[in-house]
DNA sequence: TTTTGTGAAGACATTCACAGCG
DNA sequence: CGCTGTGAATGTCTTCACAAAA
């Protein structure tokens, strides 16, 4: 996992030899190799991922900005320039190599290896989570699944994921080394089903409760919410009424 | 529904005294009534909704910027400057007057009627999304069910959707009055679905599918990706084993 | 030639800081 | 007094435009 970002910022600056820097401390330079990274870069990385697959499926080997730009509607500097962040992919004069791009994204977003999850709540929306296969071919995989009423969901065949209760949170997800969790309870229960996963320590949680909760800075969150994307939907649809 | 925005930029700029305006017309009137509001602002809506409606649960009647910002964790001249687009929602000295905000949120957001959707695809994600209570609160409604294979799912309790053959789509949705298409299909059917929608005359789409589809400008399409939010975790955590 | 990678410019968004009002 | 509403300042992101590379 701690190789995962070998490959950024690999660039040394033209201007200084190796051996410059070697006999002299510049204060600039350690800055230079932590240059910050737009969160919009950041989100924008999984369309690429998503556009690039489909070029795959096309049987595409070689794409230049522009035409990924096209297919996902941007524009071709932003790519170029996303994409400079974290190293130089790109061929001058032909483009960027389908199935290598595909790789390094791979590895800048940290999905080389699976990531175990728990998944909160074994209701309607949970239970729809847990039996959403495209995880898997993502780079997840909802390991356990925990309920208030472990009885409660669809009846446990053979094969399927036991549903247990919130008392073998921690130990659980010690035991199998989980290090995310996904929060699929009604709004009120969210907070202490958060204060619970981080206290079992997982370091990042999927919130699909429409609240806002909180923790510690080491742990991330991302809140998934119906409502306000629907909410935002109604802003247009609205406001096209009034043209 | 046209009354929606009657709230909008309804401050007359102090410098001009209405019968000034009324006896000569003047260039950038018009132009200020127009201004631009950040998309940014737009998506902060239904987080102060949010709030408030827990500001509500608690019992409190007036809330200041800076009580807003502290539940919603940003500056308080963010919360000004957004609200402030719409109009004069608080009083100076006190606050803003929770209920009377909310109201006006509503009015913005274009949900004070209920808005009408159909969801096609009945799998495990359509299912869930059929048995989400929380539509119902927010202003919206799943009014009919459609899938490729109307057999499927959950067995047709009374009171119950029935679910619908795609052959059915356009008539129904114009039948219905239905605004809004949820697409809650597999990838490959995903950009087919939305042109049927588009064809069937919905105004607006929200996409479960982990792909770019395309529609006219005249329809609005929001996409929601669990792939892509999952992978916006995975990046920040990698990040964190860096350092 | 073509297309990348990247400074500089421009557009957009956030925060500051204070006048103005209750 | 306290807090809103808002220009001005600052910060961030996107797009342009071109030198450098294959």
């Amino acid at each position: 996992m701690a190789d995962a970002f070998e490959t950024f910022n690999r660039k040394t600056p033209r201007c200084l030899s190796t051996k410059f820097s070697d006999r002299i401390q510049i204060r600039e330079l350690p800055e230079l190799s932590k240059k910050k990274i737009p969160e919009a870069t950041i989100r924008r990385l999984s369309t690429y991922q998503q556009i690039l697959n489909q070029a795959t499926d096309e049987g595409i080997q070689i794409a230049s900005s522009a035409e990924l730009a096209k297919r996902c509607r941007l524009n071709p500097a932003q790519i170029r320039k996303d994409l400079a962040y974290f190293g130089e992919f790109g061929v001058r004069g032909k483009g960027y190599d389908v199935k290598n791009l595909q790789e390094n994204l791979k590895i800048i977003l940290g999905i080389t290896t699976i990531w175990k999850m728990a998944l909160i709540g074994a209701g309607n929306l949970g239970s729809a989570l847990l039996a959403h296969k495209e995880f898997l071919s993502h780079g997840f995989i909802i390991d356990a699944v925990f309920d208030k009423y472990p009885g409660r969901g669809r009846p446990q065949k053979p094969g399927t994921l036991p549903i247990r209760p919130m008392k073998t949170l921690k130990p659980t997800i010690h035991q199998r080394s989980i290090e995310i969790g996904i929060v699929a309870v009604p709004s009120e229960a969210a907070q202490g089903v958060v204060a619970q996963l981080v206290e079992a320590g997982v370091r990042g949680i999927l919130n699909f409760a429409p609240t806002q909760v909180t923790a510690p800075s080491n742990v991330t969150i991302k809140n998934v919410d119906l409502g306000s994307e629907l909410e935002h939907l109604s802003y247009h649809l609205s406001k096209l009424d009034e043209e």
